[in-house]
DNA sequence: CGTTGTGAAATAATTCACAGCA
DNA sequence: TGCTGTGAATTATTTCACAACG
């Protein structure tokens, strides 16, 4: 029953939040500091002390009380728990619009990450260079994917191609994928997706962007809610 | 004690999934379906039945027992709920790959939103076009809000100058932003923030990845893991 | 019938609050 | 003294399971 359950039993909400201390991390680092209170970290993260220390006590105990923590130590046990001991190397699939920003991204590299190929479908685009990367045919894609031994890929193309172009990737082995297109894509269960909607997120500030009028619009004299 | 609290009660956690939902119905009724299940929907959004059942239980019982929701009704009710009675417009900050791409992205209008500008800090870039929109001078921002009443801006700046954006983006009255530059924002507690950070979810299939290659290591007679 | 809507149960995540330690 | 690490309490979210109903 409880095969496919989280192994090492560090909580998904905290896995999540990995990637920001680190970031985080770095930048303290990079300001000279050597050590850092949980007060410290989890301002520069975003979120508060309590779950910062909690997030930590699931790696180990690396604090020191009435001191905090060594930040580059913490940072390189936590690089070590995210697997950012060497780049994780990534294909991009589409190269229009969106897939050349990413291919041109210049913060991937400090936060562990490499662009090893780019690939689409479209014949207008092969060969031509975006970010540094010859954009090749997703014929190739299982060619590429060995050639440079990637294990993450980024979807980077029209909601009605991204099935297929997940299916291709799946077949080539690759078992990380990070959509952008936003459509819902049926993928075997060791396959691990996640999802950035622009649009959503959107919306979803709308919501409360809408509430927010709702409610100023509210307080002068009470009106009966119609419908 | 609970006037800060969530007034109207759609848990967060469901008003997160209500674009997926939208994005999901407009599907079904270009497909002519009239009417669906929660299955159904439940598989064109990418998650499970129930959730849908409960979902829009926070809205009202729209549904018919043994028959499902009809698709246009649903999709109307939904919209009315996240805002999307007409477009959100939006501004975009920084002009850049990122930027620019958004800028010309074609599945907004679908979507319920609308780029009604876009602004940049560099004088290069000022003049230019992008998607369509003439770039215009950040020093300009107060009034583009003002003429365009745009309600929702997006950050796709370098991080070091994601803040002061934020803080000029505040200063201009507005309350919804959406960053996409790797830092956290310090805002006030009445503007509305949601953070794109693609590295990070890099990251967090790395961390995925990276254990199932402990764990497929795992099983054959314990080697110590080599490199 | 088949499917919704929903209480109740189970699980997950956050927050509190403080003992324990450098 | 000051800050970590953590049980316990709280809150949020998901899942179950089934009565209600068109």
């Amino acid at each position: 029953m409880t095969i496919l359950r989280n192994p090492a039993g560090i909580p998904d909400a905290t896995v999540a939040r990995l990637p920001l201390y680190l970031r985080a991390l770095d930048e303290l680092a990079q300001q000279g500091k050597g050590v850092c209170s949980s007060e410290h970290l989890a301002a520069a993260a975003g979120v508060n002390s309590a779950i910062v220390r909690k997030d930590l006590s699931h790696l180990g105990s690396y604090g020191t009380r009435g001191v905090g923590y060594d930040v580059a130590f913490l940072a390189s046990q936590i690089a070590t728990v995210v697997g950012r001991t060497q780049p994780w190397e990534v294909v991009i699939v589409g190269a229009g619009h969106l897939g050349s920003a990413l291919a041109a991204y210049q913060g991937f590299g400090a936060r562990g990450v490499k662009v090893a190929a780019v690939v689409d479908a479209d014949p207008r685009l092969i060969g031509t260079t975006v970010g540094g990367h010859v954009v090749r045919s997703i014929d190739e894609l299982a060619d590429v994917v060995e050639q440079t031994g990637v294990s993450l890929a980024i979807i980077a193309t029209p909601p009605a191609s991204a099935q297929g172009v997940a299916d291709a990737l799946v077949a080539a082995g690759i078992r990380s994928i990070l959509n952008f297109a936003p459509t819902a894509l049926r993928l075997p269960d060791d396959v691990d997706l996640r999802q950035v909607d622009v649009a959503a997120e959107l919306q979803i500030l709308g919501y409360h962007a809408h509430r927010r009028a709702a409610a100023s619009s509210d307080a002068p004299a009470g009106e009966a809610v119609t419908s």
